[in-house]
RNA sequence: GCCUUGGUGGCGGAAUUGGUAGACGCGCUGGAUUCAAAAUCCAGUGUCUUCGGACGUGUGGGUUCGAUUCCCACCCAAGGUACCA
């Protein structure tokens, strides 16, 4: 009887199913353990076989878990809100949701014939109104809460409210905007209802605020950062230009340093860890107020200084100039004004003892300040060094450690305690997105500043006591003593600084500061297929929807562009508009500003909906609650989360600010929602190539004037070189190489030239542009189908007509030659079509074959290439584990019998147990591909012992079925079980059947194996160094001499040093 | 530039605390079976070799009786990038 893994695949999916064997109960007496992969986005292209590596590995470990008596939960939803989708509908004019729904469906025929053990009645979709109903309920709760420096945590916000009644706002420590001014009790009770909300929003954990985005007016749209290419869209290429919009932002800074001191409780991979640690980006310091001296001030125009000084309060603050900092905020960080100081700088450093370092001031070329403070001598080449700078990208400036660049403002600041004036310039090394986008620069105690003030000539005061700094700055903090700094003299980085901060607090122009590096998280999108907020606005302030009220549902649009005057698509919705009597979406034309109001057009962002998932899968279906309090005070938090490394710093830190507020709220027990985080490495893909051949021809005639006439005749058809050919003629420069039909083109192409009198010279040059073919045309052997290719018409069958020659230089009609594509590994994903789907090796080897072949092949964590072509090991390793256990299917009862009965032999307990402990460790350690050998290793063995004894069988067959669960369920049927597998208790290890009475040393000369000799296990060292010098061999090999050392190791080697 | 991960046969990879480098699988070679093929089974398979052995885990050093493993310096590849006042 035949492993048929068709039929028992089918069948035991099937009894799964209808069992509901993996159905997690919210209460039982066996301890929890709740398991979770990633959910994915369900793309059109499907699942590819990167997909399944952490859902096969996050399945294996649930049903370890299960056979080691844990109540597990494993479930799995879908990611439904996305750009693809919108993208397909805005080309196609069909529905998101119906485009959804058929690609969920795909991707849950893929996910059944693998076989995982989900729950599926917890199943969630982030685009169900049932799901995102809670989505906007935290928005809601986010909204009415505010950040408590105090009590370190989020409160409502009418606990805010109170304090404000009571005594105003001068002394609340709170996580709030920049520019909050301060009140006193009585000046809020004598607000208009409108202005107590814009102060509230400026407290709110999400607000709204005017933050700038990369606008593409030509696509009505905002743009990411890597849609830009050299400040043009990547897509069209069109300009783009910074904007401000108002837009939602939550306040995530104000749990930075939490979310950084969460770490250290967690067990998630060290370089998620730092990529969260230096996303967050905390650095300790200072932060100094520079007097600009007023240049202006001299040509007496007295009107715009005055009005310099009436804005100046914002301009001090705002030396980030560009979107809200994480500079820590409150009402006390606002520095007063000195009236006869127009401008100032604020920057930060991590060196305020350097202070008497100055000698001059960088400030970023965006810096606000920049146009203002530019004297007219330097203006042209200031300008010219900001639109050079503009086309540079961050990544560029930072990399580019080499060449110094910058410009002199002409401008002046004053020293805070010296006076003298510092001169201040504008270079790209100082970023404006980080701090406040300027520098006081300490040229002998920071390299760059250093290479910058050698590179213009500015003097570098040494301020370091006993340093040469001649060559290089000196930048080791724990070695410094400050010298030539007026009351720092003499004194250690740690003394220094504190007495600076205490000095600079004392003439009111600087203070001890904690800097982050992180930005609130901008939480608006111009989108449609994503959750739409709950917000209406009334005099332009933003309303909450009551959550009996809740879902506000996506509404219906004729198209998912932008809108004509450029409102996100929802402005197409004719029904989008709040009557606050009725509670319902009501008809635009409604709007009246007394009952009806317009709703908010934007829609959340992508992380919105994935940020508390996990907890919903406790109670998916709860209509009441997010989730019930029964249900996650039983499941509490994640044990085991499996997830790719690129979530990061995106969903994987806003869900654990998310958390933390829900913590704060008191909805759930624990501040970090996972323990345990694995990160699997990606399956990278093997991309083909075909080559393109361009051949341009260039003539020349020549006149007084020189070389005048150039002519390019390109050969326009589709001709496609086979790889071989393509490297021969590049190591040749022959075009015969090329096939009789190219090189009878490029000979008549050049005859026609010679006869033409007029041209002096010509000349032809050939290159081959590498084209990305789909993978499913390219066999094992690189070889290309060139018929099916021709016939693929997804792009409009762009190779119908094309030419491709061969290996042998041949045109290719038929057979009579082959064509090699080129390969190269890539990631794998459809647009470098290279995607390789399961579907396909579930059909040939079965999902058991696939679940273990992916495991095999290589550690969970590392990044590996796709390569089918070793699946026929694990294949016949399947079939090898079926064979050990036919004699059970004989339906000769007599022979069954004896079967069940043999009693198991010394080495049948001895490859059993090993291979329990292994496997029990392997999985333990995520270390899956080592398992997978070891079940070879067994099953050889046990193979060659003719095991037959059920007391093996029916241990092995457990022991397999986490990794492959239906020939497991099968064979366990098959030895006699009416109950599924999947809760039969993991076999016990016992390592009395491992004790071994012999052990083969290996004998070492100088660290050399040179013989190998048996020895009982219980010998002590002595013995063991008298019997190995009492060898011939070891005489043999010592030739006389006597050794000067022997080093024993019990039970493992011997080594003869001499 | 910086951060992280990695570099072992033709390929994927193994070696759990410093103790026989290359487990297991693919591929390849030879053989059995077969009319033949597929499938299956058996044997071999790091490189070089004067058949004694020598060399061998990215490179160069170091520690050690012994190093893929620990230390120092460097090279290369992949992923990330905000580095930093």
């Amino acid at each position: 009887m035949n492993y048929n893994f068709r039929e028992i695949e089918a069948k035991w999916q099937k009894y799964w199913a209808e069992h509901e064997t993996f159905k997690a109960s919210n209460h039982s007496d066996k301890p929890k353990f709740y398991a979770l992969s990633m959910f994915p986005y369900p793309s059109g292209a499907g699942l590819h076989v990167g997909h399944p590596l952490g859902y096969i590995a996050t399945d294996i470990y649930s049903r370890y878990k299960r056979h080691k008596g844990f109540n597990v939960l494993h479930p799995m939803g879908y990611d439904s809100f996305g750009l693809p989708a919108e993208q397909y509908a805005i080309q196609t004019g069909q529905h998101p949701a119906i485009t959804t729904e058929n690609n969920i469906k795909r991707y849950r025929e893929q996910l059944d014939q693998l076989g995982f053990s989900f729950d599926w009645s917890r199943e969630v979709r982030t685009s169900n109104p049932a799901y995102y109903k809670w989505t906007q309920w935290i928005f809601i709760q986010l909204f009415n809460s505010w950040y408590n420096k105090t009590s370190d945590k989020a409160e409502n916000i009418e606990t805010l409210v109170s304090i404000f009644e009571k005594e105003g706002n001068a002394n609340v420590q709170a996580a709030c905007d920049d520019d909050t001014p301060t009140f006193s009790a009585s000046d809020w009770n004598h607000f208009s209802a409108k202005e107590k909300q814009e102060i509230l929003l400026k407290y709110r954990l999400t607000y709204l605020a005017d933050t700038e985005v990369n606008w593409c007016p030509a696509l009505g749209t905002v743009l990411a950062n890597d849609e830009i290419v050299n400040g043009v869209s990547e897509r069209g290429g069109h300009p783009v230009i910074r904007k401000k919009m108002t837009q939602w932002s939550m306040r995530i800074t104000a749990y930075a340093q939490r979310l950084l001191d969460g770490l250290d409780k967690i067990d998630w991979p060290q370089p998620l860890k730092d990529s969260q640690t230096n996303w967050i980006g905390r650095s300790e310091g200072a932060s100094v107020t520079f007097n600009v001296l007023d240049a202006e001030r001299s040509r007496s125009d007295e009107g715009v200084i005055s009005s310099a000084v009436e804005k100046s309060q914002k301009d001090v603050i705002s030396g980030d100039g560009v979107t809200s900092s994480a500079v820590e905020k409150s009402q006390k960080d606002v520095i007063s004004t000195p009236l006869n100081h127009p401008y100032q700088i604020e920057v930060f450093t991590t060196r305020p003892d350097t202070i008497f370092g100055v000698s001059f001031m960088t400030l970023a070329p965006e810096h606000e300040l920049v146009a203002k403070i530019t004297t007219p001598e330097q203006k042209a080449e200031v300008e010219a060094y900001v639109e050079a700078t503009a086309k540079r990208s961050e990544r560029d400036r930072m990399a580019d450690v080499k060449t110094v660049s910058g410009a002199f403002t002409g401008a002046y600041a004053e020293h805070p305690f010296t006076k003298e004036p510092i001169p201040i310039w504008i270079g790209d090394y100082v970023l404006a997105s980080y701090g406040t986008g300027a520098v006081m620069a300490v040229p002998c105690g920071d390299q760059r500043d250093y290479d910058f003030a050698k590179h213009y000539n500015i003097d570098i005061p040494n301020i370091f006591e006993g340093v040469d700094i001649s060559e290089e700055a000196f930048a080791d903090k724990a070695a410094t003593i400050i010298a030539n700094s007026d009351f720092l003299n003499g004194l250690s980085y740690k003394e220094a600084t504190k007495k600076a901060i205490a000095e600079l607090e004392k003439i009111g122009q600087g203070k001890g500061k904690v800097n982050y590096r992180l930005r609130d998280a901008v939480f608006s999108r111009q989108r449609y297929w994503g959750e739409p907020f709950p917000v209406y606005y009334v005099d332009g302030m933003p309303q909450m929807i009551a959550l009996e009220h809740l879902p506000l549902e996506l509404p219906k649009v004729e198209k998912y562009l932008p809108t004509e005057t450029g409102e996100p698509p929802l402005g197409n919705a004719t029904h989008w508009a709040w009557n606050t009597e009725q509670c319902t979406v009501v008809n635009n034309q409604l709007i009246d500003y007394k009952t009806v109001f317009p709703l908010e057009l934007n829609t959340m962002p992508g992380w919105a909906g994935s940020s508390q998932y996990f907890n919903r899968y406790m109670d998916p279906r709860n209509n009441e609650a997010i989730f019930s309090k029964e249900a996650i005070d039983y499941w509490q938090d994640v044990d085991l989360y499996i997830g790719g490394s690129e979530h990061a710093t995106g969903h994987l830190l806003y869900s654990r600010f998310w958390q933390k507020f829900m913590f704060d709220m008191g909805y759930v027990s624990k501040d970090e929602y996972a323990k345990k985080l694995i990160n699997q490495g990606m399956i990278t893909g093997t991309s083909a190539f075909v080559y393109r051949v361009r051949v341009t021809f260039l003539s020349v005639r020549f006149n007084e004037a020189g070389r005048i006439s150039e002519q390019d005749n390109s050969f326009e058809e589709v001709v496609l070189v086979s790889k071989g050919r393509v490297e021969e003629h590049e190591r040749t420069k022959d075009f015969s190489f090329l096939g009789k039909r190219l090189a009878a083109y490029i000979e008549g192409e050049f005859n026609e030239l010679r006869q033409d009198q007029e041209i002096d010279d010509y000349e032809c040059s050939i290159d081959f542009n590498p084209i990305r073919v789909k993978v499913k045309y390219v066999n094992a052997s690189d070889e290309l189908d060139i018929d099916s290719l021709k016939k693929d018409d997804e792009f409009g069958n762009e190779y119908s007509n094309a030419i491709f020659i061969g290996e042998n230089g041949e045109e290719i009609y038929s057979s009579n030659d082959i064509y090699k594509v080129g390969r190269e590994v890539e990631k794998m994903s459809k647009s470098k079509l290279n995607v390789v789907n399961p579907d396909a090796i579930c059909e040939e080897y079965g999902a058991d074959s696939l679940r273990l072949y992916e495991m095999f092949l290589g550690p969970l964590e590392q990044s590996k290439p796709w390569n089918t072509a070793g699946i026929t090991g694990v294949s016949s390793f399947l079939k090898k584990l079926w064979k050990l256990y036919t004699p059970f299917f004989d339906t000769d009862a007599e022979r069954s019998r004896s079967v069940t009965e043999a009693e198991p032999t010394a080495d049948n307990l001895k490859t059993l147990h090993k291979t329990i402990k292994k496997v029990q460790e392997d999985i333990e350690h995520f270390s899956f591909n080592t398992s997978v050998s070891n079940f070879m290793i067994c099953v050889n063995e046990l193979t060659a012992q003719k095991c037959t004894s059920k007391s093996i069988l029916e241990p092995l067959a457990i022991l397999v079925s986490p990794y492959a669960p239906h020939i497991a369920e099968e064979l366990w049927e098959r030895l006699g079980h009416t109950e599924s597998i999947a809760e039969a208790p993991f076999p016990t290890f016992e390592a009395k059947y491992l004790v071994e009475s012999r052990k083969e040393y290996p004998i070492q000369f100088n660290g050399k194996v040179r013989f190998k000799l048996e020895l009982p296990t219980d010998m002590d060292s002595k013995a063991i160094e008298a019997a190995v010098l009492a060898h011939e061999k070891t005489q043999e090999q010592l030739q006389g001499r006597a050794p000067k050392k022997v080093i024993v190791v019990p039970g493992k080697i011997v080594n003869i040093v001499g």
